[in-house]
DNA sequence: GAGCCGTCTTTTTTT
DNA sequence: AAGACGGCTC
């Protein structure tokens, strides 16, 4: 608690030197929220309206104008991604002085750090496990299955959210309320406190643990608290609007002292209340800090007036919210596009067309990279057909935020031997790998070892050696495991050795040698090589081995920025990055929620029909607010766009493979007449209703069920069908003649090579799909060079 | 312990 | 429709 001591305030000299350059540029609304530093305030700041700029700027005069040193702020982002980047803007700002923020990071993290110290008060010791959700459900399954829980009927899964969601509202066990005592079969509570206890004794807790036993001290040892109410003189938290309650309690304990809180949001971009979020926390702000200064970010530096005025119209039909009118200075471009398409392929391949329209440049507007454009879906499965369509046209695309690097398997295995290697008593990650490669330790011998570990009251390695002792593994598996225990032992001595600090239930008698730095990169592959677990993949026949074994060289690679396994590990656990690749010019395809603090020239916002968006499943759980949560997401979807917005929308589609007629979404009715244009041919969709003049396309529910009528009209369909199946030949009129070995484009199965030809059917090998027999009709010759598209 | 077959599920996701 | 998972058999 003397870090006081290694502040490096700056000195009256270098302000001279630097007169607050964080100060220029900004427009009177930022530069309130940057000087009013006294108090509660609460920045709410729309989309593209600079509140990182603001956030930031409030920080560096903070530090600059001596109200703070740098560790008496307590800075705190949702993600690493974002408090990555307000580290670096503040540095810009102020150099070196942004090292000394100690207490810049994400909730967890900080939590984390806090946790460390003060463990013991809710009986952890401070070096505590941090749960990944792998181990938090075999937890769970463990506790089920001893209490003989058929899982079919009450998954483990649910459990697991049930009681996520208690503790996102800081509810430990004896404190979640009676109206939810018929959870889970009336018997989730008792599964909540078995759970928890479960966790006391591995030493270990979940991410919800790292606030909810921050809150439980903070509350239980009112000197602990004070302690950290005087120093940080400051706290600032950014996306405020995603809080939930533990995040809340925990913000208000510790501001509680300066009350110098300054909350930085949008009531209009939360999405997250799926996830325990709470609207509530941003709207009742002023209520919950007397005399709390709101400031209003309104002038918006991203987007066209068409897009703000169409966001802002959709929005404006939320009741929950405080109220904001975007505005821009900017005053010409286009208007947002609207489509209808018969079925979701189709949709695809009409967004495939106009990516590369904008990439040539088309209709008097500038040429798009990919990387300026994105697609945005409500759901990942609407992913799979724009990714089909352009691999087949050969459109390169990137999927942002698919499957963690940590989350991947052969990952998680070789993170649960480096944690055997740091701390034997490590059940979970024990149990993980025991038998991964197969070590002939099957279900019974497991059994075995967990019998012996109750019985003596000792982690399953000690459990393990004495079940050998014991003579009661048999066969192989008996000195593969004692190999297997060797093979821990000495690991953790190494570990040791590179300098730790003992557990204090360290298993393994050692002497401690002098420190080799920088070996536990060499003591990674050891454990990799020794335990065979890169044998094993590398006598993996199955085509995703190679993958895995890269990644496995990728994770020895990322050892590198660490000092120690350990920190290592910490690091892991909080921080779940997923850092795409960079360089190649690629069009992005996210979900709505990825897509939140992005922002590109161009986007396409396809799939709005009922049920898909709003997701009928969002409405039916959470009725009103579900809805109005789905129209925010519409809002942050077309707020992402500085230019082009195009929404979209299909007749058909396929759910859960059965095929649906679908309905415009009532959000597309939301949307203002006067700024957006209508693609879809008159008669069509822009022909109905009186709508579309001004005050929307008319929303009545009745109306929508016309539209329904049109859409299975035979009109509809015969003109649809007609477009769909005319193939598009090269000029129009003629069938070109195809030789052997020419390149051809097919609409359904992308480029390939024609390897023989009879009369007007070809036989062609595609190169994205198997070799088969095509209609000359259904194909156009194609450049040899790769990658073009022939029309 | 491995592989095969039938059944079931299917939103959004960070730490 | 497709992928995951569980249970069955060898």
């Amino acid at each position: 608690m003397s870090d006081f001591n290694t502040d490096l305030p700056l000195s009256a000299r270098a302000m001279a030197a630097r007169p607050a350059p964080y100060l220029d540029g900004l427009n009177p609304a930022q530069r309130e929220a940057v000087e009013t530093l006294d108090g509660p305030v609460l920045m709410l700041a729309g989309a593209g309206t600079g509140k990182t700029k603001a956030l930031t700027a409030r920080i560096a005069h903070l530090l600059n104008t001596g109200r703070a040193f740098p560790s008496q702020i307590l800075a705190v982002t949702f993600t690493n991604k974002a408090a990555r980047e307000m580290k670096l803007r503040v540095g810009g700002y102020l150099g070196d002085a942004v090292e000394g923020m100690a207490w810049m990071g994400t909730f967890h993290s900080i939590s984390a750090k806090l946790l460390r110290r003060h463990a013991e008060l809710v009986g952890l010791k401070s070096s505590f496990t941090i749960l990944d959700m792998d181990d938090q459900l075999r937890l769970i399954k463990q506790i089920l299955s001893a209490a003989n829980i058929d899982e079919k009927r009450w998954p483990p899964r649910l459990l697991a959210n049930i009681i996520d969601q208690w503790k996102n509202r800081a509810w430990t066990p004896e404190q979640v309320p009676s109206s939810e005592a018929n959870a889970f079969d009336n018997r989730g509570t008792e599964f909540y406190a078995a759970y928890q206890d479960r966790l006391k004794t591995l030493n270990a807790c979940d991410f919800g643990d790292l606030l909810l036993h921050c809150v439980t001290i903070f509350q239980a040892h009112p000197d602990v608290l004070q302690d950290y109410q005087r120093r940080f003189k400051y706290v600032l938290v950014d996306e405020y609007q995603d809080t939930n309650v533990a995040q809340y309690l925990w913000l208000r304990l510790l501001a509680a002292g300066h009350k110098n809180i300054c909350c930085v949001g949008d009531d209009d971009q939360s999405i997250y209340g799926w996830r325990g979020a709470e609207v509530g926390n941003i709207l009742r702000f002023e209520r919950d800090f007397p005399g709390a200064k709101v400031v209003r970010l309104e002038q918006n530096y991203r987007s066209t007036p068409h897009i703000l005025a169409a966001a802002g119209q959709v929005i404006s039909g939320n009741q929950d919210r405080l109220g904001k009118t975007l505005w821009t200075e900017a005053q010409s471009g286009e208007k947002l596009r609207l489509i209808g398409h018969w079925d979701g392929e189709e949709e695809a391949r009409w967004v495939g067309e106009q990516i590369e329209d904008l990439q040539r440049g088309t209709r008097g507007l500038q040429p798009f990279n990919l990387e300026q454009m994105a697609i945005l879906v409500r759901a990942s499965h609407q992913m799979r057909a724009f990714e089909d369509r352009f691999l087949t046209i050969g459109l390169p695309y990137r999927v942002i935020g698919g499957p963690r690097f940590y989350e991947r398997m052969e990952i998680r295995d070789a993170m649960a031997y480096f944690r055997l290697a740091v701390s034997p008593g490590d059940d979970l990650a024990f149990e993980r790998v025991v038998n991964t490669p197969k070590r002939g330790l099957g279900d019974k011998a497991q059994q075995v070892i967990q019998r012996y570990a109750r019985a003596a009251d000792v982690p399953l390695v000690q459990g393990a050696a004495l079940a050998i002792e014991a003579g009661e593994i048999k066969g192989r598996g008996a000195g593969q495991l004692r190999a297997f225990l060797e093979g821990v032992a000495r690991w953790h001595r190494a570990v040791l050795g590179l300098g730790a600090v003992p557990d204090d239930d360290a298993l393994i008698e050692t002497v401690t040698e002098p420190s080799t730095s920088g070996n536990h990169i060499e003591l990674a592959e050891q454990i990799l090589e020794e335990s065979g677990y890169t044998e094993m993949w590398l006598n993996d026949k199955t085509p995703e081995a190679p993958g895995r074994l890269d990644n496995l060289k990728e994770l020895v690679k990322a050892l590198e920025s660490f000092e120690n396994l350990q920190g290592f590990l910490e690091h892991v656990a909080l921080v779940m990055d997923n850092d795409s690749d960079g360089a190649e010019d690629k069009v992005s395809i996210m979900t709505l929620h990825a897509a939140k603090g992005l922002e590109f020239p161009a986007i396409f916002l396809p799939g709005w029909e009922e049920g898909l968006f709003p997701s009928q499943r969002s409405m039916d759980e959470s009725g009103q607010k579900g809805l109005e949560e789905e129209r925010r997401l519409a809002y942050v979807g077309i707020t992402r766009a500085e230019q082009l917005c195009t929404i979209s929308f299909a007749a058909n589609r396929r759910v859960y493979g059965q095929w649906q007629s679908q309905l415009p979404s009532r959000f597309v009715d939301e949307l203002p007449g006067d700024h957006v244009e209508v693609l879809t041919p008159p008669g069509l969709y822009g022909g109905i209703g009186a709508g579309f003049g001004g005050t929307g396309f008319g929303s009545a529910v009745e109306e929508r069920a016309s539209k329904a009528d049109v859409y299975n009209s035979p009109g509809w369909r015969r003109l649809q069908t007609a477009e769909r199946s005319q193939p598009k030949l090269v000029h129009g009129t003629v069938v070109p003649e195809f030789e052997e070995g020419a390149r051809v484009f097919h609409q359904k199965f992308g480029y390939g090579r024609v390897a023989s030809v009879d009369g007007d059917k070809l036989f062609v090998e595609f190169e994205k799909s198997s070799a088969r027999h095509v209609m000359a009709a259904y194909v156009q010759e194609a450049d040899a060079s790769a990658g073009d598209v022939p029309f």
